[in-house]
DNA sequence: ATGGCATAGCGTCTATGA
């Protein structure tokens, strides 16, 4: 089974990429983040035309979240039980027995911002809302854009971004909140490149210079670690001509 | 290095991203 997670930017620009990927790589689910568009919009009969189930929560112009899946989806909610949200930035369904759920965390600007403290805030309910899935999913997957860099071998020049958004001591600590209820960043349960990203900024070059961030992660539950047969990042949809500034994070399970 | 880019909206600029 592979499970996957890619914030697009914009689902209108990239579909052509999102299909060629799907059709290359024929995973089990795909995880979108950052739609931009609202449901009536979204492209269900072309996914439908290559095999796709799919459900979207989304809005204009920003965030917007999608679980693709070839295989039924059940049991599929929005957003976080006891969290009064606008934003549409969670999305949640049963695929073959396990609990999907596709986040976009907000990215909270910088950390003297109001936009800080709303991503503080909704990643403590985050962590209370996947306590709760937990008790009744042991098999459970998180995928999508954190907006943060877990570690500093995450982020190219951990000495500039010191303390800055994506790698603050308190984003950090979320991190690792979500981490102590029992999920692992299936990433790093295999040996990887030095310098491994999954975010480049589109100025000064950035991909080109591999300056980039590692920010879009897949947490699995403990039952499902020892399914883990790998995870790796694909930096090809990186290089083709109107790129996403993030690319695909995977990761394959035995069955 | 604090921008230089990309996207969407009802727009010729602003807001946002990370």
């Amino acid at each position: 089974m592979i499970l996957a997670t890619w914030n697009v930017n914009s689902l209108n620009v990239r579909l052509p990429h999102v299909l060629d990927w799907l059709n290359a790589h024929q995973p089990d689910v795909l995880c979108l983040q950052e739609t931009k568009q609202e449901d009536s919009k979204f492209p269900y009969q072309a996914l439908a035309d290559i095999g796709y189930h799919a459900i979207h929560s989304g809005q204009k112009t920003y965030n917007g979240v999608a679980i693709i899946s070839r295989h039924p989806i059940e049991e599929a909610t929005h957003g976080i039980i006891g969290l009064e949200d606008e934003q549409k930035r969670l999305i949640s369904a049963t695929i073959q027995g396990i609990r999907i759920i596709c986040a976009y965390i907000p990215n909270g600007q910088s950390v003297d911002s109001d936009k800080y403290q709303y991503k503080l805030k909704w990643l403590a309910s985050l962590t209370r809302h996947l306590r709760d899935e937990l008790a009744l999913h042991p098999k459970l997957a998180l995928l999508g854009d954190y907006n943060i860099a877990p570690e500093d071998r995450d982020v190219h020049d951990p000495k500039a971004w010191e303390g800055q958004i994506l790698v603050s001591e308190p984003e950090r600590d979320a991190f690792k909140a979500l981490s102590s209820l029992g999920l692992h960043d299936a990433f790093r349960l295999f040996d990887q490149p030095e310098s491994s990203f999954s975010w480049w900024d589109y100025r000064m070059a950035g991909f080109r210079r591999n300056l980039g961030m590692r920010i879009d992660h897949i947490l699995v539950s403990t039952p499902l670690v020892s399914s883990c047969t790998s995870s790796w990042i694909d930096k090809a949809p990186r290089k083709l001509e109107r790129p996403s500034d993030h690319t695909p994070v995977v990761l394959d399970l035995k069955n």
